[in-house]
DNA sequence: CCATCTTTGTGCACGCGTTCACAAAGACAT
DNA sequence: ATGTCTTTGTGAACGCGTGCACAAAGATGG
Protein backbone atom coordinates (compact mmCIF):
# COMPACT_ATOMS: atom_id res chain seq x y z
CA UNK A 1 0.00 0.00 0.00
CA UNK A 2 0.99 3.44 -0.19
CA UNK A 3 1.44 5.06 3.20
CA UNK A 4 0.63 1.97 4.67
CA UNK A 5 3.67 2.94 6.62
CA UNK A 6 2.54 5.95 8.88
CA UNK A 7 1.89 3.85 11.78
CA UNK A 8 4.26 1.01 11.30
CA UNK A 9 7.45 2.34 11.92
CA UNK A 10 5.97 3.55 15.20
CA UNK A 11 5.31 0.28 16.71
CA UNK A 12 8.76 -1.07 15.86
CA UNK A 13 10.20 2.13 17.09
CA UNK A 14 9.30 1.28 20.75
CA UNK A 15 9.23 -2.38 20.64
CA UNK A 16 5.56 -2.97 21.46
CA UNK A 17 3.90 -4.65 18.57
CA UNK A 18 0.78 -3.48 17.18
CA UNK A 19 -1.47 -6.40 18.07
CA UNK A 20 -0.12 -5.80 21.87
CA UNK A 21 -0.95 -2.01 21.95
CA UNK A 22 -4.58 -2.86 20.52
CA UNK A 23 -4.71 -5.36 23.94
CA UNK A 24 -3.72 -2.99 26.47
CA UNK A 25 -6.72 -0.60 27.00
CA UNK A 26 -8.22 -4.47 27.23
CA UNK A 27 -6.49 -5.19 30.14
CA UNK A 28 -6.26 -1.87 31.49
CA UNK A 29 -10.13 -2.32 32.08
CA UNK A 30 -9.98 -5.74 33.92
CA UNK A 31 -7.28 -4.29 35.76
CA UNK A 32 -9.33 -0.97 36.93
CA UNK A 33 -12.27 -2.94 37.96
CA UNK A 34 -10.17 -5.60 40.16
CA UNK A 35 -8.50 -2.23 41.46
CA UNK A 36 -12.39 -0.78 42.65
CA UNK A 37 -12.79 -4.03 44.18
CA UNK A 38 -9.63 -4.00 46.22
CA UNK A 39 -8.06 -6.50 44.79
CA UNK A 40 -4.40 -6.51 45.30
CA UNK A 41 -2.94 -9.28 43.05
CA UNK A 42 -3.80 -11.27 39.76
CA UNK A 43 -2.51 -14.30 38.45
CA UNK A 44 -1.80 -13.92 34.48
CA UNK A 45 -4.86 -16.66 34.04
CA UNK A 46 -7.20 -14.68 35.99
CA UNK A 47 -6.59 -11.69 34.13
CA UNK A 48 -6.84 -13.34 30.91
CA UNK A 49 -10.08 -14.86 31.82
CA UNK A 50 -11.36 -11.12 32.91
CA UNK A 51 -10.03 -9.94 29.66
CA UNK A 52 -11.22 -12.51 27.43
CA UNK A 53 -7.84 -13.54 26.06
CA UNK A 54 -5.23 -16.18 26.14
CA UNK A 55 -3.05 -16.32 29.75
CA UNK A 56 0.27 -16.99 27.28
CA UNK A 57 -0.62 -14.22 25.14
CA UNK A 58 -1.07 -11.72 28.48
CA UNK A 59 2.16 -12.75 30.22
CA UNK A 60 3.98 -11.99 26.41
CA UNK A 61 2.07 -8.62 26.34
CA UNK A 62 3.01 -7.67 29.35
CA UNK A 63 6.97 -8.81 28.97
CA UNK A 64 6.95 -6.29 26.59
CA UNK A 65 6.12 -3.50 29.07
CA UNK A 66 8.77 -5.02 31.41
CA UNK A 67 8.81 -7.79 33.99
CA UNK A 68 6.29 -6.61 36.17
CA UNK A 69 4.79 -9.91 37.78
CA UNK A 70 6.03 -12.15 40.82
CA UNK A 71 6.32 -15.50 40.39
CA UNK A 72 4.69 -17.49 41.57
CA UNK A 73 2.06 -14.65 43.37
CA UNK A 74 1.26 -12.85 39.87
CA UNK A 75 0.78 -8.71 38.99
CA UNK A 76 0.21 -6.20 41.55
CA UNK A 77 -2.89 -4.86 40.53
CA UNK A 78 -2.29 -0.99 41.11
CA UNK A 79 1.52 -0.86 39.98
CA UNK A 80 0.16 -2.59 36.73
CA UNK A 81 -2.83 -0.08 36.65
CA UNK A 82 -0.38 2.25 36.57
CA UNK A 83 2.18 1.33 33.93
CA UNK A 84 -0.41 0.31 31.58
CA UNK A 85 -1.22 3.69 31.79
CA UNK A 86 1.60 5.46 31.63
CA UNK A 87 2.76 2.92 28.73
CA UNK A 88 -0.92 4.37 26.94
CA UNK A 89 -0.21 8.24 27.66
CA UNK A 90 -3.26 7.96 29.71
CA UNK A 91 -1.79 9.76 32.42
CA UNK A 92 -1.67 13.23 30.62
CA UNK A 93 -4.68 15.11 29.34
CA UNK A 94 -6.09 14.61 25.59
CA UNK A 95 -8.15 17.44 24.14
CA UNK A 96 -10.43 16.18 21.48
CA UNK A 97 -12.86 18.05 19.33
CA UNK A 98 -15.81 16.27 17.91
CA UNK A 99 -16.49 17.26 14.46
CA UNK A 100 -20.53 16.52 12.91
CA UNK A 101 -23.05 16.36 15.51
CA UNK A 102 -25.56 14.75 13.97
CA UNK A 103 -27.35 11.62 15.84
CA UNK A 104 -24.23 9.90 16.23
CA UNK A 105 -21.69 13.38 17.12
CA UNK A 106 -23.98 13.91 19.83
CA UNK A 107 -24.17 10.64 21.60
CA UNK A 108 -20.50 10.55 21.35
CA UNK A 109 -20.33 14.02 23.05
CA UNK A 110 -22.53 12.11 26.15
CA UNK A 111 -20.44 8.95 25.86
CA UNK A 112 -19.08 8.75 30.20
CA UNK A 113 -16.36 6.60 28.78
CA UNK A 114 -14.62 9.38 26.65
CA UNK A 115 -13.97 11.47 29.65
CA UNK A 116 -13.21 8.13 32.13
CA UNK A 117 -9.56 8.57 30.94
CA UNK A 118 -7.53 11.20 30.10
CA UNK A 119 -9.53 11.93 27.34
CA UNK A 120 -11.58 15.62 27.36
CA UNK A 121 -14.01 16.85 24.62
CA UNK A 122 -12.55 20.25 24.32
CA UNK A 123 -14.89 21.30 21.63
CA UNK A 124 -17.99 20.16 19.71
CA UNK A 125 -18.01 21.73 15.90
CA UNK A 126 -20.68 21.54 13.39
CA UNK A 127 -21.30 23.07 9.78
CA UNK A 128 -25.14 23.98 10.77
CA UNK A 129 -25.28 27.57 11.64
CA UNK A 130 -28.54 26.87 13.59
CA UNK A 131 -26.73 24.47 15.87
CA UNK A 132 -24.16 26.90 16.71
CA UNK A 133 -24.62 28.15 20.57
CA UNK A 134 -26.82 25.18 20.88
CA UNK A 135 -25.19 23.26 24.49
CA UNK A 136 -24.89 19.35 23.72
CA UNK A 137 -23.76 17.17 26.61
CA UNK A 138 -23.30 21.02 28.56
CA UNK A 139 -21.24 22.34 25.77
CA UNK A 140 -22.16 24.80 23.22
CA UNK A 141 -21.68 23.82 19.53
CA UNK A 142 -19.16 26.02 17.70
CA UNK A 143 -18.86 26.58 13.43
CA UNK A 144 -16.64 24.99 11.12
CA UNK A 145 -15.80 28.39 10.52
CA UNK A 146 -13.41 28.60 13.57
CA UNK A 147 -11.83 24.90 13.40
CA UNK A 148 -8.67 25.83 13.45
CA UNK A 149 -9.00 28.27 15.84
CA UNK A 150 -10.30 26.00 18.44
CA UNK A 151 -7.52 23.49 17.30
CA UNK A 152 -4.86 26.01 17.89
CA UNK A 153 -6.07 27.42 21.17
CA UNK A 154 -6.88 24.00 22.90
CA UNK A 155 -3.90 22.23 21.79
CA UNK A 156 -5.92 19.58 20.07
CA UNK A 157 -4.44 16.65 18.76
CA UNK A 158 -7.05 14.23 18.57
CA UNK A 159 -10.30 14.85 16.07
CA UNK A 160 -13.18 12.64 15.74
CA UNK A 161 -14.81 13.00 12.52
CA UNK A 162 -18.90 11.69 12.69
CA UNK A 163 -19.75 13.93 9.84
CA UNK A 164 -21.99 12.31 6.70
CA UNK A 165 -19.27 10.52 4.61
CA UNK A 166 -19.38 13.87 1.99
CA UNK A 167 -18.27 16.30 4.12
CA UNK A 168 -14.91 13.48 6.19
CA UNK A 169 -12.30 14.20 3.94
CA UNK A 170 -12.66 17.82 3.66
CA UNK A 171 -13.25 18.13 7.60
CA UNK A 172 -9.95 15.95 7.69
CA UNK A 173 -7.84 17.78 5.55
CA UNK A 174 -8.88 21.16 7.65
CA UNK A 175 -7.93 19.15 10.96
CA UNK A 176 -4.80 17.84 9.97
CA UNK A 177 -3.71 21.54 8.33
CA UNK A 178 -4.67 22.95 12.05
CA UNK A 179 -2.34 20.21 13.93
CA UNK A 180 -4.47 17.30 14.71
CA UNK A 181 -2.18 14.19 14.33
CA UNK A 182 -4.76 11.23 15.00
CA UNK A 183 -8.17 11.26 13.83
CA UNK A 184 -10.93 8.46 15.03
CA UNK A 185 -13.49 9.09 11.98
CA UNK A 186 -16.87 7.54 11.93
CA UNK A 187 -17.91 8.47 8.59
CA UNK A 188 -17.73 5.57 5.96
CA UNK A 189 -15.11 6.64 3.19
CA UNK A 190 -11.38 5.90 3.24
CA UNK A 191 -9.66 9.38 4.13
CA UNK A 192 -6.56 10.21 2.68
CA UNK A 193 -3.98 11.38 5.21
CA UNK A 194 -0.22 12.55 4.91
CA UNK A 195 2.04 10.43 6.38
CA UNK A 196 2.77 11.08 9.85
CA UNK A 197 -1.30 11.25 10.96
CA UNK A 198 -3.07 8.23 12.35
CA UNK A 199 -6.54 7.21 11.32
CA UNK A 200 -8.60 4.50 13.67
CA UNK A 201 -12.02 3.86 11.65
CA UNK A 202 -15.04 2.44 13.22
CA UNK A 203 -17.31 1.19 10.47
CA UNK A 204 -21.19 0.06 11.51
CA UNK A 205 -21.98 -0.77 8.42
CA UNK A 206 -19.25 -3.03 7.67
CA UNK A 207 -19.24 -4.85 11.35
CA UNK A 208 -22.86 -5.76 10.23
CA UNK A 209 -21.67 -7.01 6.68
CA UNK A 210 -18.97 -9.33 8.42
CA UNK A 211 -21.39 -10.56 10.69
CA UNK A 212 -23.91 -11.53 7.94
CA UNK A 213 -21.66 -13.27 6.00
CA UNK A 214 -20.94 -15.78 9.04
CA UNK A 215 -24.47 -15.91 9.46
CA UNK A 216 -25.14 -16.96 6.03
CA UNK A 217 -22.21 -19.29 6.29
CA UNK A 218 -23.86 -20.81 9.42
CA UNK A 219 -27.08 -20.96 8.11
CA UNK A 220 -25.43 -23.12 4.69
CA UNK A 221 -23.36 -25.23 6.80
CA UNK A 222 -26.58 -26.26 8.73
CA UNK A 223 -28.91 -27.06 6.18
CA UNK A 224 -25.89 -28.96 4.39
CA UNK A 225 -25.52 -31.09 7.72
CA UNK A 226 -28.85 -31.32 8.84
CA UNK A 227 -31.68 -30.66 6.51
CA UNK A 228 -32.92 -27.49 4.49
CA UNK A 229 -34.92 -26.22 7.49
CA UNK A 230 -33.45 -22.73 8.90
CA UNK A 231 -35.72 -20.39 10.66
CA UNK A 232 -36.48 -21.69 14.35
CA UNK A 233 -33.12 -20.95 15.59
CA UNK A 234 -33.97 -21.50 18.95
CA UNK A 235 -34.18 -24.82 18.15
CA UNK A 236 -30.68 -25.18 17.28
CA UNK A 237 -27.90 -24.19 19.27
CA UNK A 238 -24.93 -24.94 20.56
CA UNK A 239 -25.07 -26.01 24.39
CA UNK A 240 -21.17 -25.23 24.42
CA UNK A 241 -18.62 -24.28 27.29
CA UNK A 242 -19.33 -20.98 28.26
CA UNK A 243 -15.59 -20.12 28.35
CA UNK A 244 -14.87 -16.51 28.19
CA UNK A 245 -14.42 -15.97 24.43
CA UNK A 246 -12.56 -13.30 22.88
CA UNK A 247 -9.47 -13.34 20.31
CA UNK A 248 -7.97 -10.35 18.69
CA UNK A 249 -8.71 -6.82 19.58
CA UNK A 250 -9.56 -4.68 17.54
CA UNK A 251 -6.46 -3.28 15.32
CA UNK A 252 -7.11 -0.98 12.09
CA UNK A 253 -4.86 1.71 11.18
CA UNK A 254 -6.94 3.24 8.19
CA UNK B 1 -7.87 -19.72 23.74
CA UNK B 2 -11.26 -21.02 25.18
CA UNK B 3 -13.70 -20.84 23.03
CA UNK B 4 -11.72 -18.77 20.28
CA UNK B 5 -12.79 -21.49 17.98
CA UNK B 6 -16.25 -19.68 17.68
CA UNK B 7 -15.99 -18.53 14.65
CA UNK B 8 -12.24 -19.43 12.89
CA UNK B 9 -13.09 -23.26 11.75
CA UNK B 10 -15.65 -20.89 10.08
CA UNK B 11 -13.24 -19.19 7.81
CA UNK B 12 -11.31 -22.09 6.43
CA UNK B 13 -14.67 -23.55 5.91
CA UNK B 14 -15.18 -22.09 2.91
CA UNK B 15 -11.88 -21.40 2.41
CA UNK B 16 -11.99 -17.72 2.59
CA UNK B 17 -9.49 -15.72 5.21
CA UNK B 18 -11.03 -14.14 7.75
CA UNK B 19 -8.67 -11.14 6.70
CA UNK B 20 -10.51 -10.57 2.93
CA UNK B 21 -14.26 -11.21 4.57
CA UNK B 22 -12.72 -8.06 6.23
CA UNK B 23 -12.13 -5.92 3.43
CA UNK B 24 -15.10 -7.23 1.46
CA UNK B 25 -17.48 -4.77 2.89
CA UNK B 26 -14.54 -1.85 1.99
CA UNK B 27 -15.02 -3.15 -2.15
CA UNK B 28 -18.15 -3.10 -2.48
CA UNK B 29 -18.81 0.36 -1.19
CA UNK B 30 -15.87 1.58 -3.62
CA UNK B 31 -17.78 -0.37 -6.50
CA UNK B 32 -20.98 0.69 -5.21
CA UNK B 33 -19.61 4.60 -5.85
CA UNK B 34 -18.38 3.53 -9.26
CA UNK B 35 -21.43 1.44 -10.19
CA UNK B 36 -23.77 4.95 -9.05
CA UNK B 37 -21.32 6.95 -11.73
CA UNK B 38 -22.17 4.24 -14.46
CA UNK B 39 -18.30 3.30 -14.35
CA UNK B 40 -18.42 -0.20 -16.19
CA UNK B 41 -15.16 -1.56 -15.40
CA UNK B 42 -11.78 -0.54 -13.14
CA UNK B 43 -8.99 -2.24 -12.78
CA UNK B 44 -7.35 -3.89 -9.51
CA UNK B 45 -5.29 -0.85 -9.09
CA UNK B 46 -8.07 2.24 -9.40
CA UNK B 47 -9.69 -0.03 -7.12
CA UNK B 48 -7.43 -0.42 -4.50
CA UNK B 49 -6.71 3.50 -4.80
CA UNK B 50 -10.60 3.87 -4.02
CA UNK B 51 -10.54 1.00 -1.07
CA UNK B 52 -7.16 2.30 0.32
CA UNK B 53 -5.49 -1.08 -0.61
CA UNK B 54 -2.77 -2.59 -2.11
CA UNK B 55 -3.29 -4.15 -5.37
CA UNK B 56 -1.94 -7.11 -5.22
CA UNK B 57 -3.91 -7.74 -2.15
CA UNK B 58 -6.91 -7.07 -3.71
CA UNK B 59 -6.44 -9.26 -6.39
CA UNK B 60 -5.37 -11.99 -3.93
CA UNK B 61 -8.66 -11.31 -2.33
CA UNK B 62 -10.74 -11.60 -5.17
CA UNK B 63 -9.31 -14.64 -6.04
CA UNK B 64 -10.92 -16.36 -3.06
CA UNK B 65 -14.07 -15.82 -4.95
CA UNK B 66 -12.88 -17.01 -8.07
CA UNK B 67 -11.41 -15.73 -11.82
CA UNK B 68 -14.09 -12.67 -12.21
CA UNK B 69 -11.82 -10.62 -13.71
CA UNK B 70 -10.28 -9.94 -17.49
CA UNK B 71 -6.65 -9.37 -18.11
CA UNK B 72 -6.19 -6.33 -19.92
CA UNK B 73 -9.05 -4.83 -18.69
CA UNK B 74 -9.89 -5.26 -15.40
CA UNK B 75 -13.16 -6.04 -12.85
CA UNK B 76 -16.56 -5.85 -14.35
CA UNK B 77 -18.27 -3.43 -12.09
CA UNK B 78 -21.69 -4.39 -12.27
CA UNK B 79 -20.38 -8.07 -12.15
CA UNK B 80 -18.25 -7.50 -8.96
CA UNK B 81 -21.02 -5.82 -6.86
CA UNK B 82 -23.15 -8.77 -7.49
CA UNK B 83 -20.82 -11.48 -6.56
CA UNK B 84 -19.28 -9.69 -3.42
CA UNK B 85 -23.05 -9.11 -2.61
CA UNK B 86 -23.52 -12.81 -2.77
CA UNK B 87 -20.97 -13.31 -0.92
CA UNK B 88 -21.32 -11.45 2.34
CA UNK B 89 -24.57 -12.53 2.22
CA UNK B 90 -26.27 -8.98 1.17
CA UNK B 91 -29.28 -10.47 -1.07
CA UNK B 92 -31.45 -11.61 1.47
CA UNK B 93 -32.70 -9.57 4.34
CA UNK B 94 -31.07 -9.42 7.99
CA UNK B 95 -33.95 -8.07 10.35
CA UNK B 96 -31.83 -6.46 13.04
CA UNK B 97 -32.73 -6.01 17.15
CA UNK B 98 -31.26 -2.74 18.79
CA UNK B 99 -31.23 -3.28 22.54
CA UNK B 100 -30.63 -0.16 24.91
CA UNK B 101 -32.27 3.20 23.06
CA UNK B 102 -29.60 5.52 24.96
CA UNK B 103 -27.78 8.17 23.25
CA UNK B 104 -26.11 5.65 21.18
CA UNK B 105 -28.90 3.11 20.35
CA UNK B 106 -30.75 6.08 19.00
CA UNK B 107 -28.30 7.25 16.67
CA UNK B 108 -27.70 3.72 15.77
CA UNK B 109 -31.71 3.66 14.86
CA UNK B 110 -31.14 6.53 13.07
CA UNK B 111 -28.12 5.44 10.97
CA UNK B 112 -28.80 5.34 7.28
CA UNK B 113 -26.03 3.04 7.04
CA UNK B 114 -27.84 0.38 8.58
CA UNK B 115 -30.76 -0.05 6.30
CA UNK B 116 -28.82 0.43 3.26
CA UNK B 117 -27.62 -2.98 2.49
CA UNK B 118 -30.14 -5.92 3.37
CA UNK B 119 -30.52 -5.10 7.07
CA UNK B 120 -33.23 -3.95 8.25
CA UNK B 121 -34.28 -2.66 11.87
CA UNK B 122 -36.90 -5.32 13.17
CA UNK B 123 -37.19 -3.50 16.72
CA UNK B 124 -35.66 -1.34 19.04
CA UNK B 125 -36.15 -2.62 22.86
CA UNK B 126 -35.17 -1.00 25.73
CA UNK B 127 -35.23 -1.79 29.99
CA UNK B 128 -36.91 1.89 31.05
CA UNK B 129 -40.65 1.32 30.65
CA UNK B 130 -41.32 5.03 30.13
CA UNK B 131 -39.53 4.31 26.78
CA UNK B 132 -42.37 1.72 25.59
CA UNK B 133 -44.42 3.04 22.95
CA UNK B 134 -41.90 6.20 22.02
CA UNK B 135 -41.13 5.89 18.69
CA UNK B 136 -37.59 6.27 17.62
CA UNK B 137 -36.17 6.52 13.84
CA UNK B 138 -40.01 5.93 13.39
CA UNK B 139 -40.24 2.66 15.25
CA UNK B 140 -41.62 2.07 18.74
CA UNK B 141 -39.52 1.28 21.16
CA UNK B 142 -40.51 -2.25 22.97
CA UNK B 143 -39.92 -3.71 26.87
CA UNK B 144 -37.42 -5.27 27.40
CA UNK B 145 -39.82 -8.16 28.54
CA UNK B 146 -41.19 -9.06 25.40
CA UNK B 147 -37.48 -9.20 23.87
CA UNK B 148 -37.85 -13.28 23.33
CA UNK B 149 -41.30 -12.88 21.08
CA UNK B 150 -40.00 -10.03 19.83
CA UNK B 151 -36.70 -11.91 18.35
CA UNK B 152 -38.77 -15.34 17.56
CA UNK B 153 -41.42 -13.30 15.68
CA UNK B 154 -39.66 -11.65 13.41
CA UNK B 155 -36.92 -14.67 12.85
CA UNK B 156 -34.02 -12.42 13.85
CA UNK B 157 -30.44 -13.71 14.10
CA UNK B 158 -28.28 -10.45 14.27
CA UNK B 159 -28.87 -8.00 17.95
CA UNK B 160 -26.99 -5.09 18.44
CA UNK B 161 -26.28 -4.15 22.14
CA UNK B 162 -25.64 -0.92 22.89
CA UNK B 163 -27.01 -0.91 26.79
CA UNK B 164 -24.64 0.03 29.94
CA UNK B 165 -21.96 -1.89 30.10
CA UNK B 166 -23.57 -3.76 33.86
CA UNK B 167 -26.68 -4.98 31.65
CA UNK B 168 -24.70 -6.31 28.48
CA UNK B 169 -24.02 -9.58 29.41
CA UNK B 170 -27.45 -10.04 30.53
CA UNK B 171 -28.96 -8.88 27.45
CA UNK B 172 -26.27 -10.87 25.70
CA UNK B 173 -27.65 -14.04 27.09
CA UNK B 174 -31.05 -13.70 26.40
CA UNK B 175 -30.54 -12.38 23.24
CA UNK B 176 -28.69 -15.87 22.56
CA UNK B 177 -30.76 -17.85 24.39
CA UNK B 178 -33.73 -16.63 21.95
CA UNK B 179 -32.06 -17.58 19.30
CA UNK B 180 -29.75 -14.71 18.21
CA UNK B 181 -26.17 -16.28 16.62
CA UNK B 182 -24.73 -13.03 15.65
CA UNK B 183 -23.96 -9.55 18.11
CA UNK B 184 -22.94 -6.87 17.49
CA UNK B 185 -21.61 -4.82 21.11
CA UNK B 186 -20.98 -1.46 21.87
CA UNK B 187 -20.88 -2.09 25.80
CA UNK B 188 -17.17 -1.52 27.33
CA UNK B 189 -17.70 -5.23 28.59
CA UNK B 190 -15.89 -8.38 27.40
CA UNK B 191 -19.23 -10.89 26.38
CA UNK B 192 -18.88 -14.60 27.07
CA UNK B 193 -21.35 -16.42 24.52
CA UNK B 194 -21.54 -20.10 23.56
CA UNK B 195 -19.68 -21.55 20.77
CA UNK B 196 -20.97 -21.05 17.35
CA UNK B 197 -22.19 -17.37 18.06
CA UNK B 198 -20.32 -14.74 16.79
CA UNK B 199 -19.81 -11.54 18.51
CA UNK B 200 -17.88 -8.37 17.31
CA UNK B 201 -17.63 -5.34 19.43
CA UNK B 202 -16.86 -1.85 18.97
CA UNK B 203 -14.90 -0.11 21.61
CA UNK B 204 -14.76 4.19 21.28
CA UNK B 205 -12.71 4.33 24.40
CA UNK B 206 -10.74 1.08 23.24
CA UNK B 207 -9.90 3.18 20.19
CA UNK B 208 -8.95 6.24 21.71
CA UNK B 209 -6.23 5.18 23.70
CA UNK B 210 -4.81 3.33 20.96
CA UNK B 211 -4.73 6.99 19.13
CA UNK B 212 -3.53 8.16 22.15
CA UNK B 213 -0.31 5.73 22.62
CA UNK B 214 0.51 6.54 19.12
CA UNK B 215 0.34 10.41 19.80
CA UNK B 216 2.18 9.94 22.46
CA UNK B 217 4.89 7.94 20.83
CA UNK B 218 4.99 10.58 18.14
CA UNK B 219 5.78 13.36 20.68
CA UNK B 220 8.00 11.01 22.10
CA UNK B 221 9.74 11.04 18.69
CA UNK B 222 9.76 14.86 18.03
CA UNK B 223 10.90 15.76 21.79
CA UNK B 224 14.30 13.59 20.80
CA UNK B 225 15.06 14.45 17.65
CA UNK B 226 14.62 18.30 17.96
CA UNK B 227 13.89 19.77 21.64
CA UNK B 228 11.18 19.25 24.28
CA UNK B 229 9.15 21.67 22.52
CA UNK B 230 5.88 20.01 22.14
CA UNK B 231 2.85 22.17 22.42
CA UNK B 232 2.46 24.38 19.24
CA UNK B 233 1.58 21.26 17.17
CA UNK B 234 0.16 22.99 14.25
CA UNK B 235 4.38 24.22 13.46
CA UNK B 236 5.37 20.86 12.93
CA UNK B 237 3.33 18.68 10.54
CA UNK B 238 4.86 15.99 7.77
CA UNK B 239 4.59 17.70 4.42
CA UNK B 240 4.17 13.76 3.39
CA UNK B 241 2.90 12.21 0.10
CA UNK B 242 -1.08 12.25 0.55
CA UNK B 243 -1.33 9.15 -0.95
CA UNK B 244 -4.47 7.43 0.06
CA UNK B 245 -3.39 5.22 3.36
CA UNK B 246 -4.83 2.50 4.61
CA UNK B 247 -3.87 -0.62 5.79
CA UNK B 248 -5.73 -3.75 7.58
CA UNK B 249 -9.79 -2.52 7.49
CA UNK B 250 -11.39 -3.64 11.24
CA UNK B 251 -11.14 -7.24 12.15
CA UNK B 252 -12.13 -8.17 15.47
CA UNK B 253 -14.14 -11.36 17.00
CA UNK B 254 -14.52 -10.71 20.39
C1' DC C 1 18.05 -24.19 55.01
C1' DC C 2 15.82 -27.20 52.08
C1' DA C 3 11.87 -29.00 49.59
C1' DT C 4 7.80 -28.17 47.28
C1' DC C 5 4.55 -25.69 44.84
C1' DT C 6 2.89 -21.87 42.15
C1' DT C 7 3.28 -18.70 38.47
C1' DT C 8 5.99 -15.93 35.52
C1' DG C 9 8.79 -15.09 31.40
C1' DT C 10 10.22 -16.86 26.99
C1' DG C 11 12.36 -19.99 23.24
C1' DC C 12 10.40 -22.24 19.61
C1' DA C 13 7.41 -23.75 16.07
C1' DC C 14 3.49 -23.01 13.39
C1' DG C 15 0.12 -20.70 10.59
C1' DC C 16 -1.92 -16.68 8.61
C1' DG C 17 -1.55 -12.54 6.03
C1' DT C 18 1.09 -9.51 3.13
C1' DT C 19 3.95 -8.43 -0.58
C1' DC C 20 6.84 -9.15 -4.55
C1' DA C 21 7.47 -10.41 -8.97
C1' DC C 22 6.30 -12.79 -13.01
C1' DA C 23 4.13 -15.92 -16.21
C1' DA C 24 -0.20 -16.55 -18.50
C1' DA C 25 -4.22 -14.60 -20.60
C1' DG C 26 -6.58 -11.83 -23.21
C1' DA C 27 -7.48 -7.22 -25.79
C1' DC C 28 -6.22 -4.56 -29.56
C1' DA C 29 -3.75 -2.90 -33.54
C1' DT C 30 -1.54 -3.90 -37.74
C1' DA D 1 -2.66 -14.26 -38.02
C1' DT D 2 0.84 -12.29 -35.50
C1' DG D 3 2.88 -9.18 -32.31
C1' DT D 4 2.55 -5.93 -28.67
C1' DC D 5 0.75 -4.18 -24.60
C1' DT D 6 -2.04 -4.27 -20.51
C1' DT D 7 -3.66 -6.43 -16.47
C1' DT D 8 -4.89 -10.45 -14.02
C1' DG D 9 -3.95 -14.46 -11.09
C1' DT D 10 -0.66 -16.78 -8.23
C1' DG D 11 3.80 -19.15 -6.60
C1' DA D 12 7.02 -18.21 -3.28
C1' DA D 13 9.31 -15.70 0.37
C1' DC D 14 8.90 -13.14 4.36
C1' DG D 15 7.31 -11.33 8.74
C1' DC D 16 4.10 -10.96 12.43
C1' DG D 17 1.17 -12.92 15.84
C1' DT D 18 -0.23 -16.91 18.46
C1' DG D 19 0.13 -20.70 21.48
C1' DC D 20 2.73 -24.53 23.53
C1' DA D 21 5.55 -26.08 26.84
C1' DC D 22 9.11 -25.58 30.05
C1' DA D 23 12.85 -23.75 32.74
C1' DA D 24 13.80 -20.22 36.03
C1' DA D 25 12.22 -17.48 39.92
C1' DG D 26 10.31 -16.77 43.96
C1' DA D 27 6.94 -17.73 47.74
C1' DT D 28 5.67 -20.74 51.38
C1' DG D 29 5.95 -24.40 54.83
C1' DG D 30 8.43 -27.58 57.53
Amino acid sequence: MATGRTHRPATRSRGIPEATVARLPLYLRALTALSERSVPTVSSEELAAAAGVNSAKLRKDFSYLGSYGTRGVGYDVEYLVYQISRELGLTQDWPVVIVGIGNLGAALANYGGFASRGFRVAALIDADPEMAGKPVAGIPVQHTDDLEKIIDDNGVSIGVIATPAGAAQQVCDRLVAAGVTSILNFAPTVLSVPDGVDVRKVDLSIELQILAFHEQRKAGEEAAETDGRRRPVAARKTPADKGPDGDVPAVMPA
